[in-house]
DNA sequence: GCTATTGTTAACCGAATGGTTAATGATCCG
DNA sequence: CGGATCATTAACCATTCGGTTAACAATAGC
């Protein structure tokens, strides 16, 4: 099991689909049309999706439905964010403090 | 070379190192105490951070000096919640639609 | 019922990742 | 100078990752 979002984001081809799925729910073919590899490739990519809860899935007869689950995709960019906000308030403290010197 | 900050955070011991430079700039032992691996584990995974962009190195005698460089990060955080959010529009419209149905 | 379509599972392979120990560099300090 | 300290590089090893082909499963449509 994975179920760490950076990690499934750390492939193009994830991060394509995911892009994909941000426009609407989509087939497996559609979200994953033009990558150039084979669809056991594109399988093994979903799963990982799957796993760390970024895309949801519907078997709909010999399709399967796709879709993005926002909620761990929001609490990852929060994460970043919190950290670059710390730094960035810090850093801006400093600033302040170097411009009072002069 | 890396180059991809979604690669570079995709590991637990690299979002540590993150988060303790999210408050404020530390040495190499600082910034990776605690973590229960050797130091050339350490040494690797600097010099993962470093290639994207995310933390940057200013080598002080002996002791080299880390720093977040929140640049990137912001971007990647940025492409996740631009994603985050097209979906959540879609998805409002489509919750909308079947509100007035009712 | 046969065939095409959609997608997964199984088995395998090479390359990358993440870790180790041993040796090396470089600086500080008595 | 000589030792202690901070950190990297080199060489090696096991595991994971990302890809392949071949075979299978399940539904759709003629």
């Amino acid at each position: 099991m994975v179920n760490d979002p950076f990690k499934a984001l750390a492939h193009p081809i994830r991060r394509g689909i995911v892009e994909h799925l941000a426009a609407g729910p989509a087939t497996v073919g559609e979200a994953t049309a033009g990558f150039g590899v084979s669809k056991p490739a594109i399988s093994k990519h979903l799963r990982v999706l799957e796993e760390t809860g970024v895309v949801t899935r519907t078997v709909e007869g010999r399709t399967h439905l796709l879709a993005l689950d926002t909620e761990v995709l929001g609490e990852a960019a929060e994460w970043m964010e919190q950290q670059r906000r710390r730094w960035t308030r810090l850093f801006d403290v400093v600033d302040d403090y170097l411009k009072e010197q002069k």
